[in-house]
DNA sequence: ACACATCCTGTACATTCGTACAGTATTTAA
DNA sequence: TTAAATACTGTACGAATGTACAGGATGTGT
């Protein structure tokens, strides 16, 4: 409450960065200098005094949203608890993101290194998950832990394509609504494809080459 | 080997939307006109000639690899059978596939279309399927098919952000490998959670509510 | 009080891009 | 053959955008 009268504690140069990561994550990378200028309630070349050019602010926005990479636990859904914790905090790893799939979007090489810090989130998760019994053995599991990295990028990705929200606070309830996650919950728990004989000796002939 | 040394069949309209299509999938949407200009060996004012607008122009390729669809059976590789089909006809479909790629990267309203006409190819392969008794029941099949398409499309996306390709007409071939497909194999013909108490009662509970 | 660094703004420039316009060649129709 | 439609090009204009430059305001150290 004390705060909400002050007009803003923050110094111009974090409020610039914060204004691009908002513009970012609602308008997409392409948006104008001035655009962000706006939303930081600055000029334009006090943009370019601080972070001298647009591809350099980009840079610092990536790696604010790379250290804040934590919080963003909500996107290893693949095991039913981390499923609870990430009806928890929404609204400001919605943010993060929604800025992340701009990233993936955008398809530059931020994106590859979004992917690789996920990776190693969803690597230790998993191993945890495996220990305690709870996930299954793989054939090839780094190549198993790719796939599923995979995927839930692309899940992301294609959900925000296909219902892009007009308040990216709002993406993550958006997307991980009960009927959604019945869907999760099934194609993970339950196999997919019938066993058959072609199947069978498929699998059985990938588990015996290295 | 006949047409090999005619200069070229095709009329500058036909030219100039191949040109698009490629420059398109390749580059992307923000191609400048000149590229496509300059690919199809005509000068800019023609492109504007023949298509008014850049937009009509990226209409009409829309509209042409969607009339194309039902060569992309390389999709829907979620059934072994398929995967096979795959292997046969690459470059051709690759270069639509960069193209549907580059449509869901750009969040347009297009690849709305692209998804829905994904969904009813995808709805009626795994139907037969089901049929067959190659694929397992769901408790919620139309929602189990809309997170199959999603993770289809979105695995194409994410495999196009990470591994770019130089030539779109090696997309495709570049990302089934048998590496992915053994990835792809396991995780949808054995589970991936083991059976929990927890996991239990969250599944019968979703059976019996609508 | 003064010099100086920092913060900040207004203006302007160069580039890029889509599009419009005027004009020329080429094909078609009568 | 002639007139008209069609295909095609060169030039240029207007809008958007990133960036550079000159200058002013403000605070800070001596």
């Amino acid at each position: 409450m004390s705060t909400a009268t002050q007009p803003d504690d923050r110094t111009a140069r974090a409020r610039i960065r914060d204004a691009a990561l908002v513009c970012f994550a609602r308008d997409g990378f392409s948006t104008p200098l001035r655009s962000i200028a706006q939303e930081a309630g600055v000029s334009v070349p006090l943009i370019t005094h601080h972070y001298k050019t647009k591809d350099a602010l980009r840079q610092t926005c990536d790696e604010w949203v790379l250290d804040r990479f934590l919080e963003l636990k909500l996107l290893a859904i693949h095991t039913p608890d981390s499923v609870k914790e990430s009806l928890a905090d929404t609204s400001s790893a919605s943010v993060l993101t929604v800025y992340i799939v701009r990233s993936f979007l955008d398809a530059t090489s931020s994106a590859r290194r979004f992917f690789d810090r996920y990776m190693d989130q969803l690597r230790t998760i998993i191993a945890t998950a495996r220990a305690a019994g709870m996930v299954n053995p793989s054939v090839d599991e780094e190549e198993q832990l790719h796939l599923l990295a995979t995927q839930s990028i692309g899940t992301l990705m294609v959900e925000f394509v296909l219902h892009p929200p007009e308040d990216p606070t709002l993406f993550v309830d958006q997307v991980f609504t009960s009927r959604n996650m019945t869907a999760y919950m099934e194609i993970y728990s339950q196999p997919l494809l019938a066993p058959s004989p072609a199947m069978d000796t498929y699998l059985t002939s990938i588990k015996e080459k290295p």
